[in-house]
DNA sequence: AAGCTAACCTAGGAGTCACTAGGTTAGCGC
DNA sequence: GCGCTAACCTAGTGACTCCTAGGTTAGCTT
């Protein structure tokens, strides 16, 4: 068919497509959750047919997936990055929670997908469980080499600080949101 | 056919049937979300044909309204009755907490369902996100009201308060999944 | 300018979903 | 024991989903 002004096709690079992509599926599954989000849509919000889509991940698990593990990452690596040295804890702590906040304001998604109860399908719970833990176990390390934590906690036995990361997850989960939807 | 020993059908009272189909659509929800969670599923589970849950229900979107709406006001009623009182404020949020675990563990399925991030559906979304507000309504005053309040928050205005029912909504999800989840 | 690669498309399969129309029967009241 | 109500069923519709097979063409390379 004639190609009129309306559905003229732009060919971009493989790289920035694959980035379009990514970004369109990262806010759909924020806001719609792994179900709510269809190839469908997030092809179109990238300017393309489904079928592109999968020229770049080989499911839309897999391209969850993906995502997850890249948000996480970039978490791991804020706090990695900030808490470390020698000030006292409290500053350590409320540095965290800025460069945290920095983050969630340049990808006003990330909060959200890291932190959802993915529990949609086993599959999709599966996947999300073992990124998450993989990040807990690198974060959490962190505050158990602080002194006076176990105290805080409450506790002896790791049990307290499994509580203190659920808790520090949720007040994550909670100002992340909070901030997305605030200007 | 024949009512074989396999199939045959245990006809019960109309409440009876209806209970079962809420606990069932509860757990279904809480553990694989609005989009998840089938009325086929739903519906097996409580011992019955999906025809049989419309007898109930008007819709899958009614079904899950009515759930949302009865954990909120049980949530509603247990901060309520424990949060009162003359005590020191560390021991009324302290009471109010143990209350809140007790009802999590009653019904371990509430916490998930209550604070899940439900933005499936538009239509989902404005259902959970009403139904929230009308219980953050109710529940923010009883810390309003607190000496203290206000610096505790950080701000003067409403907006420190507002920042910190998203940090406690974060915490009691956190908890309430993490207790639904541990023995 | 011609060719070739890869970016992109149309068309459709196969499965799942919420929901409905209309018939069947179990078990209570008499 | 018998009828009648309501609890329950079978069988289906239409819409939506992920994903694929195979063809088309834009635009870089030479």
């Amino acid at each position: 068919m004639a190609t009129d002004t309306q559905t003229r096709r732009r060919r971009i690079g493989r790289a920035a497509r694959r980035s379009l992509i990514e970004a369109a599926a990262s806010e759909l599954f924020a806001t719609r959750g792994y179900r709510g989000a269809s190839i469908e849509e997030i092809a179109r919000r990238s300017g393309v047919t489904p079928p592109v889509v999968y020229d770049h991940f080989d499911s839309k698990l897999d391209l969850y997936r993906q995502l997850l593990e890249r948000h996480f990452a970039d978490l791991r690596e804020v706090w990695r990055h900030h808490f470390g040295g020698d000030d006292p804890p409290r500053e350590r702590v409320a540095r965290s929670f800025d460069a945290w906040f920095a983050y969630v304001e340049e990808h006003p998604f990330a909060g959200r997908v890291l932190f959802r109860d993915a529990s949609a399908d086993p599959e999709v719970a599966a996947v999300h469980a073992a990124v998450a833990n993989s990040s807990r176990e690198a974060i959490l390390p962190l505050f158990a080499a602080e002194p006076g934590a176990a105290e805080l906690a409450g506790s002896i036995d790791g049990e307290g600080l499994e509580m203190a990361w659920v808790v520090l997850r949720g007040v994550l989960q909670g100002l992340a949101i909070w901030w997305a939807d605030n200007p």
